[in-house]
DNA sequence: TATGAATGAGAATTCATTCAT
DNA sequence: TATGAATGAATTCTCATTCAT
C-alpha cells in the first residue's frame, strides 16, 4: 500500500506502473491483483487511506480545547506542515481531479471521514463570534478551503512557481515566510480589526 | 494546438494520446511529429501558449489606471474568473507540476511573460502603502500567490471538494459566494484596518 | 462435477476457468487440483460422465422389446429429445473434437460404453429386413451417425442456422417439425418401399 | 488473413492466439490492431470470408440447369466433398455456435449471402414435385439442414465417432461409404416411392 | 505539406498451478 | 479433506514513434 502511494503520487494515475508497484512492495505482481480488482480499486484504497491519514492527524489537535484564535492559527499551521511533510497527499488529489473524482464519488467512506471537520470549525467560529474577537458570517466550509489553498497552491505548485519567478520556493527562508504569510492571511480575516 | 490543449487537459501528459489529438484536429497523426519534435515538445508548446494567453489577458486590466485597492480588488476578480473560463489552465498546470515542471524549466520565453506581472503588483503595493490604505511589508509574489491559490485550489479541486462535503461547488451561488470571499480575504489582507 | 460440466459447456475446454469452476461448486480451487491431476483430467472426467448418463438412458429403452421400425422411431425421438434437454452434451463433443479428441483417446471406458448400443442396433436392423420390412445392406454405425446427425446439427448449430437464415429455430413450433421431418428421412431410408 | 482462419479454425476463439496469427501471417502483431478493432473483429472477418467462399462455390453448382433429381444429388455431394477438403468451415462455425453466434448476429452481409440457397433449393424442390418425382411438402430449410448436418457431423466429429467405434473413419473406403449412404438417405427422402 | 502502413517496447490483466498450513 | 496466499508465464491490447512515398 505504501508502494502504491509513492508510485501513484509521484507519476500520476496513468503513469503509475503496476509492475513497480510490485517491485517496490517486493511482491509478485499477480499478488496485488488477487488483493484489488485492479489499478483503479487499489488507487481509490489508497486515497482513502491517504484522507484517514491527515483526518486521524487533524484529530490530534483538539482544537477544541483551545480559544478560537489559537485554534485557527494551529489548524492552519497544522495544515501547511502537514502537506509539507506528506506531498504525496497533494498529489494524490490533483490525480484523483484530473479524473473528475470518479474514484472517490463512489466511496461512501471518504465523505463520512470529512464531515467532523466542518462541524469543529463550524463550532470554532461560533465560538470567536460569541466572546467577539471573530467577525461574524463565516462559512466554515470557505474558511477551510481557504486555508487548505493557500498552502496548497504554493506547494502543488511549487515547481511551475519556482520556474516562473526564478526564486526557489523551498528553501527553509521562503517556507517559514509562506507560513507567516499564511497565518496573516487568515487571522486577518476570521479577526474583528 | 487547440486540439491538444483540450487533450492534454482532459487527460494529463500521460493519458494524452498522439492519436486522439490527431484525429481532434483533423490530422493525420504524423504531421503533428512533422511540427514538433515529440509529445514532450507538443505539451511545452501549449503551455507556452497558454501562460501566453492569460498574461496578455492580464495586460488588458490596465491596473496601473486604477486605485490600489480597485486594482487589488480588480486582479482578484479576473484571476477567478480566467480560472473559471479556463478550467484547462487548471489542469495543464498540475500536470506540469506533477512533472516537477521538467518542460517550463527550459523554457526562457515563459520566465520573461511572468516578471511583468510581479513589477506592476509590486507597484500597486507600494502606491497603497505610500497613501496609507494598504498595510506595508507585503511580498508581491506572495499575495498573488494568495490570490491564485485562494481560486486555484476551489475550482481546481471542485470534484474531490464536491465528493468529500457532499456540496455541488460549482452551482451559481456557490460560485458567487467564493468570489465574494475571496475578495473579503484578500482585501482583508492588504487593507490597513 | 456438475459444475465443470456447466463451465466446460458454455465455454469450451479453453474458456473454462479453474476459478469459477470451483466458486460454482462452493469449493476450494485447490481442492480441484486434490481430486484431479489438472484441468485436462477433470475434462475428461467430464467427458466420460456424460456419455455414461446418454448411454444409461439409451439402455432404459429397451428397443429389443419393440418391433423394428417402432424402434426406430424410438431411437430417432430419445436421440433428438435427449440432444434437446442436454445441449452440454452438445458442447462438451464439439469441444473434444476441436481438441483432437485428444482425451478421449485414452478412455478405455468410453470405447467400452459404446459398443453394445451398436449391436443392440444391428439387431433391429437385421429384424426388420428378416420380416421383410427394412431394405438390406444398411450399416448400423452409418444409420446411427445419420440419426445424430440430424438432430445434433439442427440443435448444435442452432446459434448460426438462426442468425443465417433469420428465423428462430427453438420455436415450439420449429422444434416439433424438425422432429417430424427427421423421422421421416430416416424411416424413408430404412423401410422397404 | 489465411493465417487467422487456419489458426482459429485449429484452436477455436478462445484458444487462438494473436501473437501466433501475426507470426503465421509474418506481420508484426501491431499490424492486426490497426486492420482490425480486435481479436473478435478478426474472427468476424474471418467468419464472413468463410460463409462467403462455401456459397460463391455453391453458386458455380448451376442447379437450375439440373433435373430436380440430378441437382439434389449434386447439392449432397457437394456439401461433403466442400466439408472435407474445408474442415476449417466446420471448425469455425462450431467455435461460433459455443459463443451463440454472437458475431454473426450483427453481420448483415452474411445473411444476405445465406437468401439465395435455400431459394434455389426451393425451386428445385418445386420442380421434382411438379413433375411428380419428388414427394410434396418439403421445407427447403429443413431439407438443407439435413443434408448438410449428415455430412457435417461425421466429419466435425470424426475425433470422437473414431474414438468410440474404434474404426478409422477418415479412410478412403469409409469416406465413400459414407457419401453413398447420405445420398441413398436423401434421395429415399426426397423421391416419391 | 501530407499520409497510410509499420513496429518494438511495454501496458494491464489473466490463468493454471503450487506452497504452506 | 480443506484453504488462503503466492507465482511465472502468457495474453490481449496500447502507444509513441518512424518508414516510405
Amino acid at each position: 500500500m505504501a508502494a502504491a502511494r509513492a508510485e501513484f503520487a509521484a507519476l500520476g494515475l496513468g503513469g503509475a506502473r503496476v509492475d513497480r508497484i510490485a517491485e517496490r512492495a517486493g511482491l509478485n505482481k499477480r499478488l496485488i491483483y488477487y488483493y484489488f480488482e485492479n489499478k483503479d480499486a487499489l488507487f481509490l484504497a489508497v486515497l482513502e487511506d491517504t484522507y484517514l491519514d491527515i483526518r486521524e492527524a487533524e484529530k490530534q489537535l483538539h482544537l477544541t480545547d483551545l480559544p478560537p484564535a489559537d485554534a485557527i492559527r494551529r489548524l492552519t499551521e497544522f495544515t501547511w506542515n502537514y502537506y509539507l511533510a506528506h506531498p504525496e497527499f497533494l498529489s494524490l488529489l490533483n490525480s484523483e481531479n484530473l479524473h473528475g473524482a470518479r474514484h472517490l464519488v463512489d466511496s461512501q467512506r471518504v465523505r463520512e471521514l470529512n464531515s467532523p471537520l466542518i462541524r469543529t470549525l463550524g463550532d470554532i467560529l461560533e465560538r470567536g463570534r460569541a466572546d467577539g474577537s471573530f467577525r461574524g458570517g463565516i462559512d466554515p466550509m470557505q474558511l477551510y478551503i481557504s486555508i487548505a489553498g493557500l498552502a496548497y497552491f504554493y506547494l502543488s505548485n511549487r515547481h511551475t512557481l519556482s520556474a516562473i519567478f526564478g526564486r526557489n520556493l523551498m528553501a527553509a527562508k521562503a517556507r517559514s515566510e509562506r507560513l507567516s504569510h499564511i497565518c496573516d492571511v487568515i487571522l486577518g480575516y476570521v479577526l474583528r480589526d
